[in-house]
DNA sequence: GTATATTTTTTACCAACGGTAGGGCGTCGG
DNA sequence: CCGACGCCCTACCGTTGGTAAAAAATATAC
C-alpha cells in the first residue's frame, strides 16, 4: 500500500525534524549557559531547565555532560576542516603567489572561525586539557583525537605542497605545523583569558597581526627569500 | 627563664616544621595523584587517603581544592620569576651580544622551568581557564592572575630595555610579549597533549627550537638587522 | 473507535563529590 | 594533676552527574 507508507515514511520525516530540533535547542541552551558560566559552574538541571524539559531527556539526545561540549564544537571543527581544504585546493591549483599570502590566509581563516564561534574556540582548549575534564569517557575522547589528527594532517600536507612549490623555505613540516597551531591557539587562548567577560581583548588583533608576520618572516628569512622561488605552476 | 623560653621555642619550632612537613606531604600526594589522574578525577579523599590523613585535616591547610592546586604550581611560578630576573640583570649589564642570545636564553630559561616541573605547566594551562575551572575562588583568582600580571610586566620590561639596546627591532611590546608567551606555552601545550602518559612528545624539543628560530629570526628581519645596531653600553 | 505496542518524557532516586560541624584525643603550660 | 589548646577524625550536608522505572504520549492493528 503506498499511501500507507508514504504516511509512515511522513510520520517518520516528522520525528526526524522534531528530533533534530530538540537537538539545536539543547546545545544553543548549553552553549548561551556554558559562555555565562563556564563549564563547571553549569549543571545538567540548568540546560534541562532552559530548554523546558527534564534532565534525563537532555540524556536521551547526549549520553554525558562531556559528549554535549564534544557535540558543541562539531561545527567549529567543520568550519576549520573547509577552510583548509578550500586553501588546499586554492594552493594546489597554484593559486598563491607567495607563502606569505599562504600563511596570511591561513591565519586570516583560522581567525575567521574564531570570530564567528569564540565559545567554541574556549571549548576547544578545554578538551585539549584531555585527562582534566571529566571522566572524558574514552569513545568521546577518542573522537576528539581522531578529528584533531585530521586537520594537523591537512595543515601538513599543505605546508609540504607549498614547500614543494617553493613558496616556504624547506624544513620539518611537522614541528613547523605545529609552531603555526600552537601560536595562533596560544595568542587566543592568551588574549581571551585576558578580557574574560568585556568580549574581545583589544590586543587579540595586533598580537594575531605580530604572530602572523612573524611566522611569514622566519619562513623567508633564511638567505634565500622563499619570494623568489619559481612557482611550479599556474 | 631562658631555659624554659628555649625549650618553648625548641616545642614551638617542631610543631612548625611538623606542619611544613605535612603541608610538602599533602602537596606531593596532590601532585602524584594529579599527574596519574587528572584534576576532576582525583578526589580530595583520594588526596587523604594517600596522606593517611582524614579530609578535614587537608582542609586545616588549604581552604578548598582550588587552592591546593594554585598552591602546587607556586615553585614554578618562583622559578620562573627568578630565571627572568636573572635574564634582566644580565640584560641590565650588557652581558647579552644579540637579541638571539637574549631570546634564546628566555626560551631556555621556560624550557627548564618546564623540565623541573611539567605537572606545574598543566596546571598553569589549566588556571588560564579562569572560568572553567571550578568556582575558583575569587581570592584564589585574583592571587593568580596578580603572578601572571607581574611575569608579563616583567618580560615586557626585558623586551622594551633589549629595544634600547637595539637588540630587537622597535616594535610595540605588549604583543611581542604576548606572542612569545602564547607561543611557549602553546607549543608546551600542544605537545603535552599528545604525548599523555609517555613522557615528554619526541616533537617538544624541535617543535620548541623552531618556534625560537622563528621568533629570533622575525625580530632581526625587517631590513635592518638587530646585530648591526649599536649596543648602548659595555 | 478501541485496544495494543512503541517511543518519549517524567518523577524519583542513587552514588560520588567538595566541603563542614562538632566532638575526641593527645600535648602543652601551670 | 588539671585545664586549655590545637589537631584530627567520624559523621554528616548540599549539590551534581547520571539512571531506573513508571507514566504519558503517540503510533499501529483490528
Amino acid at each position: 500500500m503506498a499511501k500507507a507508507d508514504s504516511h509512515r515514511e511522513a510520520i517518520r520525516e516528522r520525528k526526524r525534524q522534531e528530533r533534530e530540533r530538540r537537538i539545536r535547542d539543547i546545545l544553543d541552551a548549553a552553549k548561551r549557559l556554558f559562555f555565562l558560566k563556564g563549564y563547571q559552574k553549569m549543571t545538567m538541571d540548568d540546560v534541562a531547565l532552559e530548554v523546558r524539559v527534564s534532565k534525563p531527556t537532555i540524556y536521551q539526545y547526549f549520553k554525558s555532560k562531556d559528549d554535549l561540549f564534544f557535540a558543541l564544537l562539531a561545527p567549529a571543527s567543520e568550519k576549520t576542516e573547509q577552510a583548509l581544504e578550500r586553501i588546499e585546493r586554492h594552493l594546489m591549483s597554484g593559486g598563491y603567489p607567495s607563502g606569505a599570502a599562504l600563511l596570511h590566509d591561513t591565519f586570516q581563516a583560522l581567525y575567521g572561525v574564531y570570530r564567528t564561534d569564540p565559545e567554541a574556540f574556549r571549548i576547544l582548549q578545554l578538551f585539549q586539557h584531555s585527562g582534566m575534564i571529566g571522566a572524558l569517557d574514552e569513545d568521546v575522547r577518542r573522537g576528539f583525537v581522531a578529528k584533531a589528527r585530521l586537520t594537523f594532517e591537512q595543515g601538513r600536507r599543505i605546508l609540504s605542497a607549498a614547500m614543494d612549490q617553493g613558496l616556504l623555505r624547506r624544513m620539518d613540516v611537522h614541528p613547523f605545523n605545529d609552531v603555526v597551531w600552537a601560536l595562533f591557539v596560544g595568542v587566543i587562548q592568551l588574549e581571551d583569558s585576558k578580557g574574560r567577560g568585556k568580549g574581545e581583548s583589544p590586543f587579540l588583533k595586533p598580537t594575531l597581526e605580530l604572530a602572523e608576520r612573524l611566522v611569514i618572516a622566519a619562513t623567508a628569512a633564511d638567505g634565500r627569500t622563499a619570494a623568489n622561488a619559481p612557482p611550479t605552476d599556474t
